[in-house]
RNA sequence: GGCGGAAUAGCUCAGUUGGCUAGAGCAUACGGUUCAUACCCGUAGUGUCGAGAGUUCAAAUCUCCCUUCCGCUACCA
């Protein structure tokens, strides 16, 4: 970068979003990101700024290689597919990224190996297990490095080998470095409360080395020198950061690398925070890598205030709101909706508010009047005949003292502040309609001149704010310069009021830009489009998202294995919740003649009262451990769907109490 | 259980280091206007600023305690 201060060439701006992954179709929520980091990457650029905005899929995983089989096509078939489907929906918000990085990327797989055999070669990576070592009274999993004298750190007593062999990053080798530069850095994780979080939850306790390589799939990038590994997930994924501009584990790095490292923004959901702001950068300290300046958690954009899932059945899709609403009102909604720290609620009840009260009333209802009084008035010439008054100046000084205003929101990464800065200009316009009367104005002929200024100030302050807006709504932006015949203003340019030549012809044919829409309609709409094309979701997501699951395979056991596990009917006669916990029930359960307690999970899944009485498959010989200071002696079985939702396993037809089941 | 955050108008929220009659948008009601997409402008609001106590000349703001909600995390035999 330039440190000349009074250097004309551009500074240069790195910003990035998550890359998304491919086992199936982005909805709005994910959508929302890309449109996000897009009104971030053009403002920026309007600043001045040499701007490279990357984006792109992540495309390896388990997940991925079952959804292939599934589908009955190569997982490499599979993720191009998915890949130009999230491309096509970016390239449909109208997103201008400069580069989209996939994960198959050649170059990029070549760099991830790479970097896999410099950090292991250096010593960050060493060869472990995977679910290595578990210590039974203390059901915890440990790492050989944490074991003290090879027993449990906790309790010295044995633990139990490991299946599955595993790379594993040396961690807490860098956690100091890491803290350091979080302290000095404030301004790095953003909004400034998850930093905490990460302190207090990970860096403060000590970190867990983190597994980057697994066996037991094999659609990713095989490790170099030991390939029957594969890289698992952060070292494949989160690279893409620096491979996508040419980054070389020997020195000789791309052009772009040199300009644009490091990254000015990471911008990433808030559930991927712990790994941008831990493992990454501790990634990049092993690589000798200078630490990006800032990532940005953002919040969630819910439906009717839950996360957005297929198997809610509360999925939207951009396309889909696109086709109703528009390119620019979907992006103007989800920019609008999404303030900075909290989630965001969308519906089509608010896009439909939104779309009439801000878009089609306030904005779109201006540029009409404004340009339909030019062409009555004055033939469609607007002219600036010099004829000021009072009211005129507080209009100037809100438009400019707005862009201003929207600037420094934006600067902090407000997004949907500075979008209501801007809008506070076409409010004001409405309201200067009002204060000059220009349809009076027009019934007197002394007045001709100052109405000619009048409609000329309300032209400029739209060229003003159509510029400043396209950032955000670069379509409108566009639509609302051309019907005005007016050039598309720098921010420079914005200080200043007047530039719009006076003479200009604006059109004679007004379109509206955004048509008022019934609520009503609307949801009669989607529901009839919900019923149309409900056999094929039912088809395509849900049999195959919901009703299957896949689990990572475990060794295979033998019959004696088997028979050392004691399965029997249990009846719970008794039941309460563990006060010092929010997940766990203590049950008394009936098996036979014997009554044990058994410590369950199971609290958000199921009451106190609605346990009692149930018969239910329990595992009797299981070594009695405590829960949150209870003794628990057995375990009752349940049934896990993807999202952690649990079911009670129970008999299909009456059981006695102390039934083996076998 | 640990750490952190939040509670303000019917709804969504703003309120910087304690300081003038506590604000904005939406929704509601009434009034004005007619250039425009039945639009726009204005007025009116109601608020025990979650409960209680304290510090202060002065508390939505600071301290303590309580209640409720949220986030991350641990427990999930």
């Amino acid at each position: 970068m330039c440190q000349d201060q009074n250097c004309k060439c551009k500074k240069p701006y790195y910003i990035t979003t998550a890359i998304a992954y491919t086992s199936g179709k982005p909805h709005i929520g994910n959508t929302y990101e890309i449109v996000l980091a897009d009104s971030i990457a053009r403002f920026k650029r309007e600043q001045g700024y040499d701007v490279r905005f990357q984006t792109g899929t992540d495309e390896h995983g388990q997940k991925i290689e079952l959804k292939a089989q599934e589908a009955g096509v190569t997982p490499q078939e599979f993720v191009d597919g998915v890949a130009s489907q999230i491309r096509g929906i970016w390239d449909l918000m109208n997103t201008s990224y400069d580069k989209f990085i996939r994960t198959t990327d050649k170059d990029h797989e070549e760099t991830v190996q790479k970097i896999f055999k410099k950090l292991y070669d250096q010593g960050d990576i060493y060869k472990g297990y995977y679910e290595g070592l578990y210590c039974t009274p203390c059901e915890s999993f440990f790492t050989e490095s944490q074991l003290v004298d090879g027993k449990c750190p906790d309790c010295g007593r044995e633990v139990q080998p490991a299946r599955e062999e595993a790379y594993f990053f040396k961690m807490s080798k860098y956690a100091d470095r890491l803290i350091e530069h979080i302290n000095t850095h404030p301004e790095f994780i953003q909004p400034v409360a998850r930093k905490n979080e990460m302190m207090n939850n990970f860096l403060l306790p000590g970190l867990q080395d983190l597994c980057v390589s697994r066996t037991s799939f094999t659609w990713g990038i095989p490790v170099s020198f030991d390939p029957k590994h594969v890289t698992y997930v952060w070292l494949d994924a989160l690279t893409n950061y620096i491979t996508g501009l040419g980054y070389d584990c020997d020195g000789n790095h791309g052009e772009l690398y040199n300009k644009y490292w490091p990254a000015d923004l990471h911008l990433i959901g808030k559930d991927i925070i712990r790994f941008h702001t831990i493992y990454w950068p501790i990634f990049l300290m092993a690589l000798d890598v200078p630490l990006p300046k800032q990532v940005f958690g953002h919040p969630w954009l819910l439906q009717s205030g839950e996360k957005m899932g297929k198997s809610k059945g509360n999925v939207l899709y951009a396309d889909t709101l696109v086709e109703m609403f528009g390119v620019d009102a979907v992006r103007y909604f989800v920019l609008h909706e999404m303030p900075f720290d909290n989630d965001g609620v969308i519906s089509w009840e608010l896009m439909v508010e939104r779309l009439n009260s801000d878009l089609a009333n306030i904005l779109g209802n201006l540029v009409n009047r404004t340009v339909s009084m030019s062409n009555k008035y004055f033939g469609g010439e607007v002219q600036n005949r010099g004829v000021g008054s009072a009211e005129d100046e507080d209009l100037k000084a809100v438009t400019l003292a707005a862009v201003k205003k929207a600037e420094a929101k934006m600067d902090e990464l407000r997004v949907a502040d500075a979008i209501s800065e801007i809008f506070n200009i076409f409010r004001r316009c409405n309201k200067y309609i009002d204060e000059t009367m220009p349809w009076a104005l027009a019934k007197e002929e002394a007045k001709k001149d100052r109405l000619a200024t009048v409609l000329y100030n309300l032209v400029e302050v739209l060229a003003i704010g159509a510029s400043v807006l396209e950032s955000f709504m670069p379509e409108t932006s566009a639509k609302i310069l051309a019907q005005l015949n007016a050039s598309k203003r720098t921010l420079e340019e914005m200080e200043e009021f007047g530039r719009y030549p006076s003479g200009t012809r604006v059109t004679d044919k007004p379109e509206i830009l955004f048509a008022r829409m019934d609520v009503n309609k609307v949801l009669e709409q989607v529901a009839g489009q919900k019923q149309e094309e409900g056999g094929d979701i039912k088809e395509e997501d849900d049999v195959q998202e919901e009703n299957v699951i896949d689990i990572e395979a475990k060794p295979e056991i033998t019959y004696d294995d088997f028979a050392r596990l004691q399965f029997q009917v249990g009846e719970i006669i008794a039941c309460e919740a563990v006060a010092k916990s929010r997940k766990l029930l203590c049950s008394q359960v009936k098996i036979g003649s014997q009554v044990k307690q058994i410590v369950s999970g199971i609290k958000a899944y199921y009451s106190p009262e609605e346990m009692v009485g149930k018969k239910v498959m329990v595992v009797v010989n299981l070594k009695p451990a405590k829960l949150a200071g209870i003794l628990s002696e057995g375990m009752l079985l349940c049934a896990e769907d993807a999202e952690g939702n649990l079911s009670l396993m129970v008999p299909e037809k009456a059981m006695p109490a102390g039934a083996e089941i076998c």
